[in-house]
DNA sequence: CCTGGGATTCTTACGATGTAAGGTAACCGT
DNA sequence: ACGGTTACCTTACATCGTAAGAATCCCAGG
């Protein structure tokens, strides 16, 4: 009677793999918070249970967002091509670090989920033995190589952490105010480097080449490391 | 009437310290998941709303266990006397941070909580504040002192992720055997290093050796940046 | 065509959590 | 004794993940 009362548009059918790229979007623009088994149910027109026959669990999605950004980010790191023989594999690495970074910047949330969830996914993997590759090619020794890997931790894959996702990013200078007397190095420090820069405390710290100053002291300090021990 | 059916030995009253006090306690056995606002009253013979007296809400109580945790880090570092002037800044800073370290390997929820809600803590700003203090004994400008911090990240705290509250530690070496063909530097690294070494691949990387190793390339680096600029 | 049985989606419901709103009891100076 | 803070408790709600099972869809076999 009265057939179909509302023919909608019949909505593609859920799969794991939309599931996940809509849990991706979600997180996007909305932070991981944002990510709840219902909204993500809404953003693809179903009602939150649906998900389940595709999912097991919150945390399998959470597992699933974290590998498409690391293939995300391996598919970045596939299309460079840098030679790494000998020297220039300071150069390679830093490249694919950088590149790695590159992507996880259009995803904030990342680094939280892939560093809580993802260590052993096999993209991560992947990317790790990849890199290790290349220090191999560089003359490293697989004992040298696996210090190296700890010793840029999740500088590797392209974040240091606090940077991301940095909360409601609210003053420091006028709560540094009250104990600002007890902070005797700090201060020093904000007004001494405020005064050689126009531009005011906010923003003082440039992410981009912080990074690249810690990982450019990581990988000096294991290139003269490799050296030592050719 | 009948008076005090239950004249039980009469809690000692709430307080904000106490509650910290209790919520540390909770996370220390049973991890940061352990700890809400029912089983903190719990915890305290109260009941979960009498909290909000004392506390504004749950954020405001994991700020509070991180400045717990903060405030012990200064405490034991306090304690630490280590000559620190000229090329001795490198030793002086190495023991603090060793001694943060020591303290959140009795609190193994607390790198995430103070990842996520501290970075501008009184007690932490204070810690950062002494690091630079050694900096500048050592012969730092206060613009490479600064960037030094930025490279040691949260290793100046003593912790450098995914070592701490590794989930269920979950064996790599059976999962890594499906598709090991295409991790050929992993596996040849593993294999190596478990000929050298007896005890087989689980527990094969030493945290603490590992962590030290990382802080002390990133100490080295930074002491030769030290000396080219004096 | 019907029909029945998997594959897929939805409905309803439960327990856990953070916390708003307002009541009650304990304590204290007058 | 009593009014007013101060400290604590009761009840209730929204939101979350998800268990259990009913409803629907789809297609092969009669």
């Amino acid at each position: 009677m009265a057939a179909d009362a509302e023919a909608g548009p019949v909505r593609a059918p859920l799969s794991r793999d939309r599931v996940l790229r809509a849990a991706v979007r979600i997180a996007d623009d909305g932070g991981i918070g944002a990510l709840t088994m219902r909204r993500l149910a809404e953003e693809l027109g179903a009602e939150a249970m649906s998900l389940y026959y595709h999912v097991a669990n919150k945390d399998e999605v959470l597992e699933g967002i974290a590998d498409v950004v690391a293939r995300e980010i391996n598919e970045v790191v596939d299309a460079l091509d840098v030679p790494s023989a000998g020297a220039r594999w300071k150069n390679a690495v830093r490249r694919r670090i950088l590149a790695a970074r590159e992507v996880l910047l259009r995803h904030p949330w990342a680094p939280s989920v892939l560093e809580t969830r993802a260590a052993m996914s096999p993209e991560i993997l992947r990317y790790h033995d990849r890199l290790l590759g290349l220090m191999r090619d560089g003359g490293f020794s697989y004992d040298l190589a696996h210090h190296a890997l700890h010793a840029l931790g999740s500088r590797a894959l392209g974040f240091s952490q606090e940077l991301f996702d940095p909360g409601d990013g609210s003053g420091s200078p006028e709560e540094l105010a009250g104990f600002a007397d007890r902070l005797p190095h700090l201060v020093g420090m904000l007004s001494e480097i405020a005064h050689d820069d126009p531009d005011s405390t906010l923003g003082w710290c440039d992410d981009q080449s912080e990074f690249e100053f810690g990982l450019d002291l990581l990988l000096d300090g294991l290139d003269r490391l490799r050296e030592r021990s050719s």
